[in-house]
DNA sequence: CTGAAAGCGCTAACAT
DNA sequence: ATGTTAGCGCTTTCAG
């Protein structure tokens, strides 16, 4: 059932169907029912190849992920998906992994599927340089990267201020009495290194000292397990912390896991605000960092570059902290 | 730049590029070799749209998820995602939510897109009766139910098995003494039905009473807190049981809130075993559905449609209860 | 308001 | 081994 039978059945031409079909512009209110009614009778939905082939589009938009698995990767797919639904967009899924020929290749197929856009969520989609592939797909079609950063033509990146969010935890935990806080993360992405920085900042403003910084930032490794494990040696080796900062809320939980195995008590910070951070008990202070918000202004400046050009191509969103049971800045003794 | 372009700057006809794009058969290696290197050079890859129009065909396969923010929906897409990607297809993800109206709205759209296939992800995309569209859906291209059963042809289910497993659980705990389990859920999905028929047929076997099923099976609200209330009336209200299983590794964490809200100890198994039983502590004893094994199962019988008939349209896989300190077998004492 | 016809870029059957 | 050509189903000028 092509727009040819329908033609045939409603007595016009494909021109007319085809008017009917985008609007009605132009048609005669009588055709235009008429037309209509055959289509509804005939179940008839256009060709989306065809019209693809003659538009050059079929208003889909890609989006690339390190791990969907993930509980905040997949919230974010969750809100990107959809708001780009309400615009009438579909979305090509990629899952990357962490390799940057996975990544690159991922890249292509959805470059090849001739996606409108491609969002890349967060910034382990992103290289600490290069990013070339990114950057010249970004020649063709608009690139949106969410909670990372490119400095290149046609990128526009949203991103909580992370760093900022950090540094001022550092702040909330030294004001509410505990001056030594242990930073845990995993990973070196663009995120974890503007984390970093803050947690930096923050001990140097502090008057800590480098050596302090050495043993007070850990890498954790990728199981929950061992990143307990690594914990409890740092714990057994009596190295010196009153609090724990984690780049994401798994780490954090890590930590909580390590601590209650001996008996010790200190305030935790999570960073995501997860289901993970509501799930664990104590429950888990944490950052937020205002997801829907970044994911609707995302789509937002996406959307802009459809009738012109975005109102801005790099975005900040102040983070927000979280307070549950595992630290409340209202118990400001230790 | 199209196939025409390259085929001017190659010296051939568009039929050799077309060859050539498509694994070279019936092609001089010189010719191969030759056109290669200008597409190469100039970067060109085949217009999908065209392609598509012909072939009728875009290699994309479209998923249907309630929820991709739930976090054992994410692996599942994660995993379903992946491995279609290894047969070198794309997905086209579809986020419906739970009224019937979307549901059906979002098929159309993927049905629009004109994918060759439609995983159906989870039983909640279906309804307990009816399920008119898929059906019909199922007509015209490949249905994969994962986890969930419709019967009707064109379907393909693969699904594990979940009346027996709540059903040797009840049994489980029953055999190390505990003997009033409190059975919490939410739902009323076709998953859910077969978990419940499993509790209810494990008690019945083990003498209990219509009067202790309406006392211990209980709907629970939609937010983790809502959840932990709900129970905490319970105990509150000294309710009788000692142990409890929950439809949902959620469902079965709001328990342990309660529980330990109340100094209260006693065995919880949770199903789906996802990420939030072994964030949840105690680590949650969970029921395993195999969802890796589940999706493996579902991508291999959705292929073998495309090369003739698939060899089974019914699969069912076993769970297996993974013991955490939730709950022990061996503990079997109260 | 409506129709005729060109064109979007590719595949595949048919010739050579 | 290679080229010619007829579609695939739609949108969009351009005429009328």
């Amino acid at each position: 059932m092509n727009i040819y039978d329908i033609a045939k059945k409603s007595g016009v031409s494909i021109a007319t169907i085809s008017r009917v079909i985008n609007g009605g512009k132009n048609v005669s209110k009588k055709t235009y029912d008429k037309v209509l009614a055959v289509i509804e009778e005939e179940g008839y939905t256009p060709n989306v190849f065809a019209r693809g082939l003659g538009l050059n589009t079929m208003e889909t938009i890609g989006i690339l992920v390190s791990d969907v698995a993930d509980p905040y990767y997949a919230q974010m797919i969750s809100y990107l998906t959809t708001k780009l639904h309400n615009l009438g967009l579909n979305v090509l899924l990629g899952c990357t992994g962490n390799s940057l020929e996975n990544k690159n290749r991922e890249l292509q197929m959805l470059l090849d599927k001739r996606v409108d856009a491609i969002f890349l969520a967060g910034s382990s989609q992103q290289e600490l340089r290069g990013n070339q592939a990114i950057k010249s797909a970004a020649k063709k079609i608009p690139v949106i990267m969410v909670n990372g950063r490119i400095n290149a033509p046609g990128i526009i990146n949203v991103a909580s201020n992370d760093q900022e969010a950090i540094y001022s935890s550092v702040f909330k935990l030294h004001n509410s009495g505990f001056s030594k806080p242990l930073y845990v993360f995993n990973t070196y992405t663009y995120s974890a290194h503007q984390k970093m920085a803050g947690f930096k900042k923050a001990c140097s403003e502090l008057g800590k000292q480098k050596a302090f910084l050495r043993e007070n930032m850990l890498q954790l490794p990728n199981t929950l397990e061992e990143m307990s494990a690594a914990i409890l040696k740092l714990i057994d080796a009596d190295k010196e912390f009153d609090c724990v900062i984690g780049s994401e809320d798994m780490l954090a939980i890590a930590a909580q896991k390590a601590l209650k195995e001996r008996d010790l008590k200190m305030p935790v910070i999570g960073y995501n605000n997860s289901i993970l951070a509501k799930v664990s008990s104590p429950t888990l202070t944490s950052i937020d960092n205002r997801l829907e918000e970044l994911c609707s202004k995302a789509v937002k400046l996406f959307h802009e570059t459809t009738t012109g050009s975005p109102s801005s191509t790099y975005v900040t969103l102040d983070c927000q902290l979280i307070e549950r049971d595992s630290f409340r800045t209202e118990n400001n003794t230790k």
